[in-house]
RNA sequence: GGGCGCAUAACUCAGUUGGUUCAGAGUGGCUGCCUUACAAGCAGCAAGUCGGAGGUUCGAGUCCUUCUGUGCCCA
């Protein structure tokens, strides 16, 4: 840093009087000022009225849950929605609230209970337990509620909702006794996905699969019939084999075809178990045979049905093996344990032949990292067959539109494989299950089942049943189970609006809502089941739209979690770059559906817009007014100004529009932030902008500040907080006349022919630039600049205030036209045009002609692709007029700028 | 194994129903700058056989086939 820069800086700090605006854009102090007085003026309520409502639901974040980055994509895209529908007029509401995600929220609050209170969950009562549990929630739950204001979230928060809020949870209960009665809900023995640590069924969702060392045991079963010999099967889990049922072969399998129909021992307990044909075989797996344990395994449990097979169960629901497993030696120990005991005993007896390692994808539980069991359970199941048609139908036949469109393969997909919905849970945390048992029956083994709102109403089912008055409360016992957590949330968009219980209120007047904002990762658990219920409970879409926001990934496009420690802190990247700042960072390179490779650097972006935003205010309330314009040159310089930068952005508001309406809210931005930062800021306050210490006429200064009140208004929904401050910055605005409440500019068409002139100024401007940096000349020493006279020429400069602007960008002495060469003159051509620019030092003609010789070159082959084209008759008889014409103009200007060079090589030579 | 995507500059990505020599943006790189709004900045520059091969077409980054690489979902 030079000594004089570094002298000025501490002048700046030390020395800068108090009155003036700060050259750095402080965003913590701004954010936090307008989120209160938006706030307090409650903007973000919404009560129905004459206007068109326009609705968002949040996708309800985990109540345990911070603030994270997909969040705060999330986030972001659903406030510029209503933002940008606020500004359209429309009465924008968004719902915001939480979930009480019951197998996150019940582990965090077991924990807490071990860690603070030294208390384990079961030497609770469930009524203990939950009372521990939403003491927990009230003290930490919802805290992302809160980070979202400073994210600048513009939710109704009058309407917070929470999925165990007393009428959430009646609409849940009452949704379930409803599908129920209509025969869409059973209880039924099913192959769950298991998980022995948190003992809780898992969706197939919450598995994860990832390869994994095994080992594989070839054992062979002895013939039952003493003949010698038997069948050696490949087996991952030896522990199993006391609950197999039989052996299964392929069918087309030479090598056992003779021995389909035999018995074979169980080794160590010599159980007869028969061998079977089965195409379920793979021929290739291990030996080809495979043992059959219906009890452990998915398509074991298939074919086992297939067959007609027992099914014996030799695990407990804690994964320790029990007493119906005939081996005594490895009961009561934990699979694993006696799966290595295995081992030894096979090895003695004489079964097993080989041991081999293989890898294998192995299914662990998403919470608990435990291996999971399959394991047959008596649960709850929605029929998913009647409720997926109308979901499926309506994305197919685009009632419910997806952005991007592509996701509607992944949805068809699902859900044209479905399977029944498990919907229990066995957990405390959530909405319980209304479905009360006769203490009489076994557990498990229940023939009378009742189900109903309360406890009363289920007791009175039971006497009637039963023929009983008699029977007490105490003869009944309600299902331990809890709901599925997305068994409530698929009620979210009805529920928020109290649409069960009041069908006729305001439910009807924001349902269906606009659009969803969700990742496409939970397309199924949530999306599709939305989809169901929406239908299904009301016969309506829940939403228009759908868009699927990508997954937010660091550099190494691995997705941020935080397990892997690779995610930001939100709320420091917050405090950081301004929220505005992280908005555009997310926002600019977030296309829909498409993951985002996240960089801090895309926030710096947003934080350096920010401040160019600012000091953009800075120069312009830094100008003295006056009456009038400087001369009439001016005056004509500045009226060509300003009625440009208002076409210029009447062209982007048109493609602004499109955009929103395709929800293509990146290019939205990129094409606000262009326009801003270039044409703007660049060139139109460039243009317009006085001399050191003179004054800006009235007309000028006025024009300005509307149209920069404009770009705020517009830029608002993306960054609401500095377009908010900068609003009121530029002029003194009347209480409540806020940027947050103005009306979105009607785009209007724009005169393209003055656009273009203003174009060709700015390629005049730049390309004298050039030749200055490629001279080593300074930017303020005066040029003059010729142009070779021309019909072309004079029309452009006949644009009133061209030149003047011209002479003002390019520093210039001199602007006029020639039909002489200057001497001491570099050239260029701009459009057809060629303008000479006198340097004052001696020219390198070599130099010249070699550059003009490539130039020349390059143009021949541009017109020479024309011409082929031109003269392909098919071209021009099959391609539309506009396109053939544009070609002949192409060709046109090609050539003149050919006959330019030419004549200019003529001359060097 | 079945299905769905993706492949464009050093990096991250745009690129509408095929139509401007169309190959674009940001970041990074290079050159020159304290120039009275902004160095969180200004002015300029360079950079790609649009993964390979074939096809359809007057015309292909864009449509089709195939190969390669890569990601995801399901089993």
């Amino acid at each position: 840093m030079h000594l004089c820069v570094f002298a000025r800086r501490l002048c700046e700090l030390t020395f800068a009087p108090a009155m003036e605006i700060s050259s750095r854009y402080n965003a913590t102090e701004v954010e936090a000022r307008w989120y209160a007085h938006w706030e307090n003026r409650g903007y973000f309520r919404s009560t129905p009225d004459d206007r068109e409502p326009f609705t968002i639901v949040i996708p309800p974040p985990n109540v345990t849950g911070v603030l994270h980055m997909g969040h705060m994509l999330n986030n972001t895209i659903q406030d510029i929605l209503i933002r940008k529908a606020r500004l359209d007029g429309k009465n924008a509401c968004w719902v915001p609230g939480t979930d009480h995600a019951s197998i996150a929220t019940e582990a965090k609050v077991v924990r807490w209970l071990r860690e603070e209170k030294q208390l384990r969950k079961v030497d609770l009562t469930r009524e203990q337990f939950m009372g521990y549990a939403y003491q927990w929630k009230d003290k930490y739950g919802g805290i992302i509620l809160q980070q979202l204001r400073k994210l600048g979230a513009s939710c109704d928060w009058d309407r917070t909702a929470f999925t165990m809020d007393p009428g959430y949870y009646r609409d849940v209960i009452r949704t379930f006794i409803d599908l129920y009665r209509r025969g869409k809900l059973y209880r039924g023995l099913r192959m769950v996905n298991w998980d022995p640590e948190a003992k809780t069924v898992l969706s197939n969702e919450e598995v994860l699969y990832k390869e994994e060392q095994a080992q594989l045991y070839h054992l062979t079963y002895r013939f039952a019939d003493g003949s010698n010999g038997g069948i050696t099967i490949a087996t991952q889990r030896p522990e199993t084999i006391f609950a197999d049922v039989a052996i299964a072969v392929n069918p087309k399998d030479e090598r056992y075809k003779s021995l389909v129909g035999k018995q074979v021992l169980i080794p160590l307990i010599n159980r007869p178990i028969p061998i079977i044909a089965d195409d379920y075989v793979d021929i290739e797996f291990g030996t080809g045979a495979l043992k059959i344990t219906p009890a452990h395994d998915q398509n074991d449990y298939e074919v086992g049905q297939r067959h007609g097979l027992d099914v014996i169960d030799t695990i407990n629901d804690d994964g320790t093996i029990n007493d119906r497993c005939a081996y005594q030696p490895i009961v009561g120990l934990d699979r694993f344990e006696a799966r290595k005991r295995m081992k030894d005993a096979l090895e003695t007896s004489g079964s097993l032949v080989k041991l081999e390692d293989y890898t294998t994808n192995i299914g662990r539980s998403e919470r608990t990292n435990a291996v999971v069991e399959p394991k047959l359970s008596l649960q709850w199941f929605v029929n998913m067959s009647s409720l997926a048609e109308p979901a499926l139908k309506a994305v197919i036949e685009e009632e419910i539109r997806f952005f991007p469109p592509n996701f509607q393969n992944l949805y068809r997909n699902w859900m044209e494989n479905l399977r029944d919905w498990c919907v229990s849970r066995q957990l405390w945390w959530g909405h319980r299950i209304p479905a009360w048992y006769l203490k009489s029956e076994s557990l498990g083994k229940e023939t009378h089942i009742f189900i109903a709102e309360t406890e009363a109403e289920a007791l009175a089912q039971a006497q009637e049943a039963l023929g009983n008055p008699a029977l007490t409360i105490n003869d009944l016992r309600q299902d331990e189970d809890v709901l599925d957590t997305w068994a409530s949330s698929w009620l979210w968009p009805i529920s928020v609006f109290d649409g069960f219980d009041k069908p006729n209120g305001e439910f009807n007047y924001y349902y269906p809502t606009n659009v969803l904002v969700t990742g496409w990762d939970i397309i199924f658990f949530w999306v599709a089941r939305m989809i169901m219920a929406g239908y299904e409970f009301k016969g309506k879409r829940p939403f228009e739209a759908v868009y699927f926001t990508g997954m937010v990934r660091d550099n190494k496009r691995r997705k941020m979690s935080k397990s892997l420690g690779n995610s930001p802190d939100a709320l420091k990247l917050i405090e950081d770059y301004g929220a505005d700042g992280v908005r555009y960072g997310l926002m600019s390179s977030a296309a829909a559906g498409g993951d985002i490779l996240f960089d801090e650097k895309l926030c710096e972006n947003g934080r350096n817009f920010s401040n160019k935003l600012w000091n953009a205010l800075r120069l312009v309330k830094g100008w003295q007014i006056t009456d009038h314009p400087e001369n009439e040159g001016v005056a004509r310089k500045n009226q060509l100004a300003t009625t440009w930068i208002k076409e210029k952005f009447q062209a982007v508001l048109a493609d602004i529009d499109s955009d929103f309406k395709q929800y293509k809210l990146s290019e939205a931005l990129l094409s606000l932030y262009t326009f801003i930062w270039d044409d703007f800021c660049s060139w139109y306050l460039e243009m317009i902008k006085p001399g050191y210490e003179q004054p800006i006429d009235k007309a000028t200064y006025e024009a300005t500040l509307d149209i920069f009140s404009g770009i705020m208004v517009t830029l608002h929904p993306f960054m609401p907080f500095v377009t908010e401050e900068i609003w009121h910055q530029l002029k003194t605005r009347t209480e409540g006349d806020d940027c947050f409440k103005q009306v979105w500019p009607v785009a209007h068409s724009f005169d393209k022919n003055l656009i273009a002139a203003a174009e060709q100024a700015k390629d005049i401007i730049s390309k004298v630039r050039d030749l200055r940096n490629q001279n080593q000349i300074k930017p303020r020493d005066p040029l003059a600049l010729f142009v070779q006279d021309s019909d072309g020429a004079r029309t452009l400069f006949n644009q009133n205030g061209l030149k003047e602007l011209i002479e003002k960008l390019a520093v210039l002495s001199e602007c006029s036209t020639t039909n002489d060469e200057p001497a001491n003159a570099k050239s260029f051509i701009s459009g057809t045009d060629k303008f000479y620019v006198v340097l004052n030092q001696e020219i390198d003609i070599a130099a010249e002609r070699s550059k003009m010789e490539k130039e020349l070159e390059y143009q021949r082959g541009f017109i020479r692709s024309i011409e082929a084209k031109l003269s392909n008759e098919k071209f021009v008889a099959g391609a539309p007029t506009q396109v053939v014409e544009n070609e002949r103009k192409k060709l046109a200007d090609g050539q003149a700028r050919i006959a330019i060079l030419e004549e200019s090589l003529a001359r060097l030579n």
